[in-house]
RNA sequence: GGAGAGUUGGCAGAGUGGUCGAUUGCGGCGGUCUUGAAAACCGUUGAGGCUAACACCUCCGGGGGUUCGAAUCCCUCACUCUCCGCCA
């Protein structure tokens, strides 16, 4: 959500920035201004009246005291016309307030100038590049049948006992899938970051604050007997840790890392981008969560960045890295990295990771803040990224590490796997 | 699931209808003393809104109500704790 000081100041500025993310705020900008001044005016009146009935109420506690009980039942005629007044106020102040926050929250988050003009994937732009995403034969198996061939991952089998999209990892596939959430989990705290195991359910309360409520799309497993919500990324539970929080500067940056199952109902996708791995209804995923001073959100969005992309380095992956154009960023995204892998039977890149900077949108609504030197709250920034999605990076080593042999695991995983062939 | 007790400022903990946005202690910050530190002493210390500033307004778990006036009374929801039951 954006600040409201932001809006009132510079409402130019974010119709002239939301352009880029291909969104027309002029309309909805002029209104929110307009309720937006007869809320202050409202307020005000509605301070002017508070103000005098609690004068006379204190009038009349004193007149009880000294006796004049006359007096004060005078006095207490006087408060009904300004309570008429008040709740009249109040009634309007509710209304319009309420018709605020329902625009308010239609405004997305204003996109850093580094970001590309853009409508949709073919406009986002290559920063890096790196590995061989050419594919060694054209005899490669797509993943989906090399874990039929090996027996590690069983498709039908979840579909028996859950339905589509929740498969079952078996022997070594589900020893990889173990290796790999340890091995970024590992890396991750090597890195600073400390690992929390958060709630695979979040209130209302927190889905709203990260901005996963309203659910337009029905993305969220809802279980309404508890009205919980099955979370879609450990980001929700994680940053709202720091909900309705005021950190020290000096505890800055804080950095979380936690391994999740992620559940995401994926309302109408359908064909062959979602054949096996690629998109599931539950999958894992080890994120990690930085709550920033604004004067170095980006430096450490840099580095969340090359962070992620090392892990993909140390599993000898050729990926790239993108930075989305305007059309593709998510609504409360500032700026955001995809890393994608290459997978050499699909001949596809397949998005593992998604590095954003969110600034103070999502920290406005949850309420993180700290103080600074100078003493004044301020609000911080929220950063998150996968570091990383696990099911790409499944499908893209099963199928680019095939041999005749089997499939050769990566010799950074080993130590975790404890084989180093799938066969 | 049943019964009971709670929820107050960073923490602990007073306050049961009228100068209470809240006594006090700890912690934090500033100072005196000290070569430095500790101790001691003095001062200061919740959040938000509005304002040039003062003033003023809101907030004592959330929401609603009673009253001229609510942290204090009533209703309701959420959460926490204790005991019992069930249970990985």
């Amino acid at each position: 959500m954006l600040q409201m000081q932001n809006i009132r100041e510079n409402p130019d500025e974010i119709i002239s920035k939301l352009k880029v993310k291909n969104f027309n705020a002029s309309e909805l900008v002029h209104s929110i201004l307009e309720l937006d001044s007869q809320i202050r005016a409202d307020k005000k009146a509605l301070d002017e009246n508070l103000m005098q009935q609690n004068t006379i109420a204190k009038e009349i506690g004193q007149l009880f005291r000294l006796g004049k009980t006359n007096e004060a039942n005078e006095l207490k005629e006087k408060t009904g016309i300004l309570k008429t007044e008040e709740k009249e106020l109040q009634q309007r102040l509710s209304n319009t307030t309420s018709l605020l926050d329902e625009l308010v929250v239609q405004l997305p988050n204003t996109p850093h100038p580094s970001v590309p003009c853009g409508k949709g994937a073919e406009d986002n732009e290559i920063v890096y590049q790196e590995g061989d995403p050419t594919s060694t034969s054209k005899e490669m198996l797509p993943h989906w049948e090399l874990v039929k061939k090996y027996d590690i991952i069983d498709f039908d089998l979840g579909s028996k006992i859950t339905g589509a999209g929740f498969p079952v990892y078996k022997g070594k596939g589900a020893k990889l899938q173990r290796a790999l959430i340890s091995f970024f989990l590992d890396s991750a705290t090597e890195e600073g970051y400390l690992e929390v195991q958060p709630p695979y359910m979040v209130n209302e309360n927190s889905a709203y604050a990260t901005g996963q409520l309203p659910d337009k799309e029905g993305q969220m497993y809802h279980a309404t007997v508890d009205n919980l919500y099955l979370i879609p990324t450990a980001e929700v539970p994680v940053t709202n840790m720091y909900r309705d929080i005021i950190l020290k500067e000096s505890n800055l940056p804080l950095k979380n890392c936690a391994y999740s199952a992620c559940f995401r109902r994926e309302a109408g996708s359908y064909g062959k981008d979602v054949r096996g791995l690629n998109r599931l209804h539950q999958f894992d995923k080890v994120e990690i969560v930085q709550i920033a001073h604004p004067d170095h959100s980006y430096q450490i969005l840099e580095e969340m960045k090359k962070y992620a992309y090392s892990l993909l380095q140390k599993l000898e992956l050729p990926f790239r890295v993108l930075r989305l154009c305007g059309g593709d960023l998510s609504f409360t995204s500032a700026l955001t990295y995809d890393l994608e892998v290459f997978s050499k039977a699909q001949e596809k890149w397949l998005e593992v990771s998604s590095v954003s900077n969110f600034e103070t949108f999502q920290a406005n609504r949850l309420k993180v803040r700290f103080k600074d030197d100078a003493g004044k709250t301020r609000l911080a920034h929220t950063l998150n990224g996968s570091a990383l999605a696990l099911p790409r990076i499944m499908a893209a080593l099963i199928e680019n590490n095939q041999t005749p042999d089997g499939i050769v695991i990566p010799e950074v995983l080993r130590k975790y796997t404890g084989f180093s062939l799938i066969s």
